[in-house]
DNA sequence: GTGGTCTAGACCACA
DNA sequence: GTGGTCTAGACCACG
């Protein structure tokens, strides 16, 4: 792998398919620039053992990504980030982020939590910062 | 059916499947407070008609709700609202809501939308929102 | 009613249909000599007012009861006792008591419970003495 | 399926429906020892030709012991037990048939069975006992 | 009338 | 290959 330091990590119980969560754990890796236009991601083989799945599921999401322009595959190179794909990942992220920040802030509003708590629990939560899928 | 007609309606077509979207429909009723403890819920048959679908999948939907301790359900009587379910639908929505909301702001905040945007975002998503149909 | 100071008792909830409790009650009755030859049982309609269940339920376990010749049903009379009765509601009680026990202790046995443990419940069971359906 | 067959019978006409003994069997399996945690169930469709029932029942069976927390299913993958399976078997065939043992005494009592006689049937009962086969 | 069970068979999602 | 969902339709148990 040539860009060893990043760490991924998937919850294989959960109601997100497996192939999702690896589609997602790289669209994070590239909007946070760990990889950039032109760098290769881990091979499946390495990718399903690191994680412990079939590679088949790795192959998947290799695949779906592919589809969306965010990745090439050459043969007997490996996959590679285009050049497009950070413009897009960052985006993507931010809008699903916002969509699903609304969404939740009136879910909450509608099932009778008090306004301060939900100020209360958004302060938590930026304070406390986590990532949910990337663990650096 | 003795209540006032409650409106149902579910997404034939939508990823979650449909025995779940009732279930939620259910929940949301007795949380809102449509439904009462000893309330009849519409029979099989009834709702299966009202929805255009199969009466075995509202039976699904039913016979989870039985498990989950919302309903008890008599052969040749009808299937009935509990003491305890409006105290658990509301937990549930409740318990539901504040996880949602702390994983969204972090999704925001590891996408890299600035702490201020999200504070306005959830701003605004509070004031847009609708009056609180729970029952206390 | 004819024989009032008889107490009935049944569990609406329970995996037991409502028309068999209902015929258990009656011979258990009729073992215990509550009722005797001749006596005449509490009518339908009296009975499923005490019971707040369906008088077609009570009407099931009358016919079921006539059938293993319990008692006999005339027109505008009421439902007698046979003479028949007593002896096989205590032959058949008795048979199913000791069948079930033998059934309890071996499934106790078999789950790992000590034999200790065993006579010890048996014990306690005794002396507690309670009756399963009958309230005198 | 990983594991040496296990013999599975069911009464297809008995008055137990027929998921409920696949579950009982299942249990009885976890108990015994026979599936440990970990351990992968046969399919759905293996079980469904083995005991020459529809597939959905087997579902439905598997379903029930999911929510039951006994078994987790995976799609694509199978479903296997979890690691607290053998402990909530256990103390619930325990729980059940020291239930069932105290129901049983009781029901003795009010047949007027002799206490004697409730003693004399409970020491044959545990002496011609089988081995216990639950696992502790 | 109510709900409960089971079958047969289809199609989909996942690994 | 795995399990998950849904349909159509049958029959039964219960009140």
């Amino acid at each position: 792998m040539s860009n060893p330091p990043f760490k991924f990590s998937i919850n294989i119980d959960g109601s997100m398919p497996v192939y999702v969560q690896i589609e997602n754990l790289v669209q994070y890796a590239i909007a946070s620039g760990h990889y950039g236009p032109g760098d290769t991601l881990p091979s499946v083989r390495e990718m399903s053992e690191t994680l412990g799945i079939n590679p088949n599921t790795v192959t998947k999401s290799y695949r779906d990504l592919e589809l969306m322009k965010m990745v090439r595959s050459r043969r007997g190179v490996g996959v590679m980030v285009t050049d497009e794909a950070p413009a897009i990942c960052i985006r993507d992220a931010r809008l699903k982020a916002e969509y699903s920040l609304r969404d939740s802030v009136a879910e909450c509003v509608v099932s009778g939590i008090k306004v301060a708590d939900v100020r209360r629990i958004v302060k938590e939560a930026i304070e406390s910062g986590e990532t949910p899928y990337l663990v650096r």
